[in-house]
DNA sequence: TATGTAATACGAACATAATCGTATACTGTG
DNA sequence: CACAGTATACGATTATGTTCGTATTACATA
C-alpha cells in the first residue's frame, strides 16, 4: 500500500491552492486564480507556475483534454493533514502523537469541541 | 503581554538544534554539535552558524561571558510547539484546533493514549 | 483563413535556507 | 611570551521557494 508520493510536503504556497482545489474542486488555472483573489493577492501566472510544479511534484493531476489545462489534488484533504501532524509529531514532539495532542488541547478548546473529541475517543475505543 | 519574538517560526535545521537544546539545556557550539552528531552528520561550523542566524532571530539568547558563547532557547518547548500547531492549524484545518485533534486522532493511537487523553479532557472541563 | 483573445511554457530575478571553507581572535600552558 | 589548540566571524556556494514578465501556442469567430 506505498503512496506513490510519499515524503512529498507541499510548501506554504501550494499548501494555500490545494486548500482552494480541495474546496472548489477540479479547476483551471483562472479558476484557482479567482478564488485565492478573494484573500490574497497573487499574480495569475504565479499561480500557473507553481500549480506546474505541483503536477511535476505529482501533488496534483492535470487534465489535459482542454486548451484550459484541469487541475485536481493528488490526494485527499484528510491524507495531507494527517501527513502534516506525522510530520509534525517527529519533528516537534519526539514523534508522539499523543503528546501533539495534549498540547494542541492545552490551547483554547470550547466545550462543545471537548464533547466532540469525547464522542471520538469513545468511537475510537470501540474499534480496538 | 506580546512576545517579542512572535511570529518567528523556526526552520527545521533550527528546530532540531532546539530540540538538543532542550534536552541538555544552554550548552556550547560544541556540545551542541557533539550531541546532534549522535543521530545526523552536520559540520561543526554550520551548527555554529545556524545558532548565530538564531541569535539573530531572537530564537536564542547567548551567553558572551567565556570564549566559547554559551546558548539557550529563548522559548519554552511547550510555547513552541503552541505556536507550530498554531500555525498549521490555520495553513491546513482552517483555523480550527479541535479540527486537528480530531485528525490527529483518528491516525495511531494506543489504548493507554487515549486513557491519557481522556483524563485530560476531564481536567479541562472542570477548569471551564 | 486571418486575427484577437486567452491559455501554457519558459526563464529570469529575488528571497530564504543550509552548508562549509577559510580567516581571525582568544587563551591556557610550557 | 610564543605557540598550539579551539573558538567565533565572515563570506561563498548550493538548493529550494516564490514571483512575475515575456514568448509562444491554440482556439473561436467574423
Amino acid at each position: 500500500m506505498a503512496r506513490d508520493n510519499e515524503g512529498i510536503k507541499p510548501t506554504e504556497a501550494e499548501l494555500s491552492l490545494l486548500n482552494v482545489l480541495w474546496k472548489i474542486g477540479p479547476a483551471t488555472v483562472r479558476q484557482v486564480h479567482d478564488a485565492i483573489s478573494a484573500t490574497q493577492t497573487t499574480g495569475y501566472t504565479t499561480v500557473l507556475k507553481i500549480l506546474q510544479i505541483m503536477h511535476e511534484k505529482t501533488l496534483v493531476t492535470r487534465d489535459e483534454t482542454n486548451r484550459a489545462h484541469v487541475y485536481s489534488p493528488a490526494n485527499s484533504e484528510g491524507y495531507t493533514q494527517s501527513s502534516l501532524l506525522k510530520d509534525l509529531a517527529s519533528k516537534a514532539f519526539g514523534g508522539s502523537t499523543s503528546r501533539l495532542v495534549m498540547r494542541a488541547l492545552d490551547e483554547s478548546t470550547s466545550k462543545e469541541e471537548i464533547a466532540d473529541i469525547r464522542q471520538l475517543l469513545n468511537k475510537l475505543d470501540q474499534k480496538n
